[in-house]
DNA sequence: TAGTGGTCTAGACCACCCT
DNA sequence: GGGTGGTCTAGACCACTAC
């Protein structure tokens, strides 16, 4: 089993239940973990393994002399797994394919140049391409590539690879912004999803850097119905 | 030094630079954990908690027997903390005030029964509210509490506390359901959100339960314009 | 300064699953 | 069957910080 009392989980799911059913309320001061140890039958270790994570989901605050207590405001923490795109339309069990619209070195606009800290009138490799859903649109991304940091991509053939798969095979580790929002689709973005202009529809913008430089800065736009969906 | 190769971020942080620097490449079967602790002169258990992290954040595919690889499609996880409305409202700020638009107990409809698993035409309280932004609408908050698990609740006024706080400061435990959407605002709603009628809007609806029963459901519809931030 | 959590070690057993 | 990761143990030392 693991769910015994002496695995970490088993301590884990133990520690929830008092915290759940208000036995250690908020702000309380637990047993230490040698105590709880000692009650469980199980080594410090597994106590503390159960404890941190329980501390990582912010149920917890620790310090060390301290000790640990029930935290006070629980803020609700939600963990998005962003897949990428094939995958995201697999797992709904439609078939994928993209097409690509556009792949041309261009002065990339104002408002790309300023986000990623670049000086205007930068050229940058502008692909633009459309994936589908069991042949129907599914979303429209809209990407500029910084060649200053990406000299190879301009002799990729993104309609053999989409960019975001070359991307993870060639940069390394990057970070990241990303933001949602809800836009009204003009009518050129409409006719692509084959929606109706000004429809309202779910917008993923991110940016994306590595330490040095500015890496892509990309642009989803989902055809319109689209939900993300997660739990927390 | 907590970056020393014997502690086990010093291991993490060397680990992720192979990743990063194409020494070991996706898909690529790495040393097994007594290995690497062998080469770092550590212990496995050290290796072990470096390793099992950045399986957790997706950068390694892990399986007993078949060991471990660099993870071929990196799922990126992105971490919202999602703060209470008036935190929201104070973290840009603004000053925030809100007011109670409808309080009463009502038939559901079935969109919200059948979310929540409720059987159709049960009655329910239903808490409208605006919240405002230095005085210019910034979400409509649209709840439906289970009188079924929350007696108290009909005796509150939502005009002084919130549901959101009253909810938090009342109801153990629970789990949810997020979604995330884009909507075009009907007449009603845009009127509130001083928005055009059919204006692209963010949505997100929620649905809280404890491990018994529903309790509430709710749609928070953000003034145009909304954006949520993450970082990567 | 003393008590608490954070971490490391060396060893062990087990669950899983590829071959 | 055997190799791999998953976990537990008992003990130890250290870092931080409330007192």
């Amino acid at each position: 089993m693991n769910q015994d009392v002496n695995s970490w989980r088993g301590v884990q799911a133990e520690l929830l239940r008092r915290i759940n059913e208000r036995e250690w309320v908020p702000g309380s001061l637990l047993p230490t973990e040698a105590e709880l140890a000692g009650e469980f039958g199980c080594a410090r270790t597994t106590v503390n393994r159960a404890m941190r994570e329980l501390a990582e989901a912010g149920l917890l605050d620790r310090k060390r002399r301290a000790g640990t207590r029930v935290a006070l405001h629980p803020t609700s923490r939600v963990v998005l797994d962003i897949p990428i795109i094939r995958q995201e339309v697999e797992q709904r069990g439609a078939r994928w394919h993209h097409a690509l619209l556009e792949q041309r070195t261009e002065p990339a606009p104002t408002s790309v140049t300023s986000r990623m800290d670049l000086s205007a009138g930068t050229k940058m490799l502008h692909v633009r391409s459309l994936h589908f859903a069991d042949n129907h649109p599914f979303l429209l991304e809209d990407r500029w590539l910084n060649l200053a940091a990406l000299a190879d991509a301009e002799t990729v053939d993104f309609g053999k690879v989409t960019s975001n798969e070359w991307l993870i095979q060639n940069v390394p580790y990057t970070t990241g912004d990303i933001s949602f929002s809800a836009i009204s689709t003009d009518a050129d973005t409409a006719s692509l999803l084959e929606a109706q202009e000004g429809e309202a529809v779910f917008v993923v913008d991110r940016l994306t850097w590595n330490e040095r430089e500015p890496i892509t800065s990309v642009r989803l736009t989902y055809a319109p119905g689209y939900r993300l969906n997660t739990r927390v």
